[in-house]
DNA sequence: AATTCTATCTATCGACCTATAGAATAAGTC
DNA sequence: GACTTATTCTATAGGTCGATAGATAGAATT
């Protein structure tokens, strides 16, 4: 005990932190939320899974909302800048849309029930939230519209094509997977690789169609 | 009067038909739950939207859950019928493919509240009723699957694709279309044809450097 | 040892929501 | 006009849920 300000460094913060067990809640809560929906769930649940009582939870959120508001940022956070970075890499539009299909379906596996609860939960956020965390949505769906735009303009994508019809069509199928793969059995890349296949190339085996005579 | 058997052919039915409303009120529970789910929806929304007291809606319905299947019910209701008879024509796998995915798509114009609730709000039936309307899901997949490995099989589609993976999707890709088709401005037909092309020629342009090679 | 901080507990309030019971009204029907 | 059936109403029981207040136990700090 001699005078030793050795632990002192970082203000000997050695185990004083506050809401320590902060992420272990705000799982359980997203795991909650994404079997019974925002509604469907009660803080009672969420206690059961933590093994705590239901008044205890608010010691780590203030209202049941804020913590829908927690678990839908961790569940859209990097996916816009990830996104942004991939969009303006010097490679053609064809590999950055895979790279966005693939960077988009890869948060389904650490956090595919932040995700999840993003995705169908989202509409009940109070107002305010919903339309910030809606601006982050929207920006997603103009990177991957841009990309694809580029690539007609590059005359590697087909001229003629529905920009903002093509990027529903891929998102809508990308965000589907949140909801199936638990219980499909795949890999992340091997969907990442087979939706970029079918978005790329289509399922048509690539013989040209210049002549109508099929068959 | 006289003894004339003629009125009692259908009993004369007029308009002594019960619950003449029913058709309005399942339609507003369907636009109610659409709007906010089915846990965030309550019976008295349902009730303002008529503008009928809360308790007279169980008038038409013994619960909420009950109204939940009559709405997920229509909502389903013809897909995999119509499915399973574009399935069986005799047609190749890329146009019954085509023709699957704007059949799926259609039922958004008259029906899209039904189908909506459906995707999203089925989770919250009771138990028997949810794994009912799932064997009618699963078997919608099938189809989709099945034409697909005939697809494969036949030549038409590329060798060594995973139909269950392209099948989850082109329905999750259809499917999302039942929660934007609204604020986009697009006709059902033109979505039809775009995501068609989308799928079975995808984005790439089709290469004519397609050298034989002799051999 | 005294004090402060962290995390959880007990207890409960008030609001809201589904569902029931039975009365009241409206719309035919005889 | 009396009767019957269809529809909506009033009133409320009964239950659940989110949230607050204050107590408590243990750990860390001084």
């Amino acid at each position: 005990m001699i005078g030793m300000t050795v632990a002192t460094l970082p203000t000997s913060r050695r185990s004083a932190s506050p809401r320590r067990r902060a992420p272990q809640i705000i799982e359980a809560t997203a795991m909650v939320f994404a079997e019974r929906g925002f509604h469907g769930a009660t803080t009672q649940d969420i206690a059961d899974v933590l093994g705590i009582r239901q008044a205890s939870l608010y010691y780590y959120f203030s209202s049941k909302e804020a913590a829908l508001e927690l678990v839908c940022l961790r569940g859209v956070e990097g996916f816009f800048e990830t996104g942004k970075a991939i969009a303006a890499r010097p490679e053609s539009a064809q590999k950055r849309l895979s790279l966005l299909i693939s960077s988009h379906l890869s948060p389904m596996l650490d956090r595919g029930n932040f995700v999840k609860v993003f995705l169908n939960e989202r509409q009940h956020l109070p107002t305010e939230s919903r339309r910030r965390i809606g601006r982050w949505s929207r920006g997603l769906e103009r990177i991957f519209e841009q990309v694809i735009e580029e690539g007609v303009a590059a005359g590697e994508f087909r001229a003629g094509l529905d920009a903002r019809l093509v990027t529903l069509a891929v998102l809508g199928m990308c965000n589907a997977a949140s909801s199936w793969y638990l219980k499909e059995n795949k890999g992340v890349p091997a969907i990442a690789a087979e939706f970029s296949n079918l978005v790329i190339d289509g399922l048509a085996i690539r013989p040209a169609k210049r002549r109508p005579s099929r068959r």
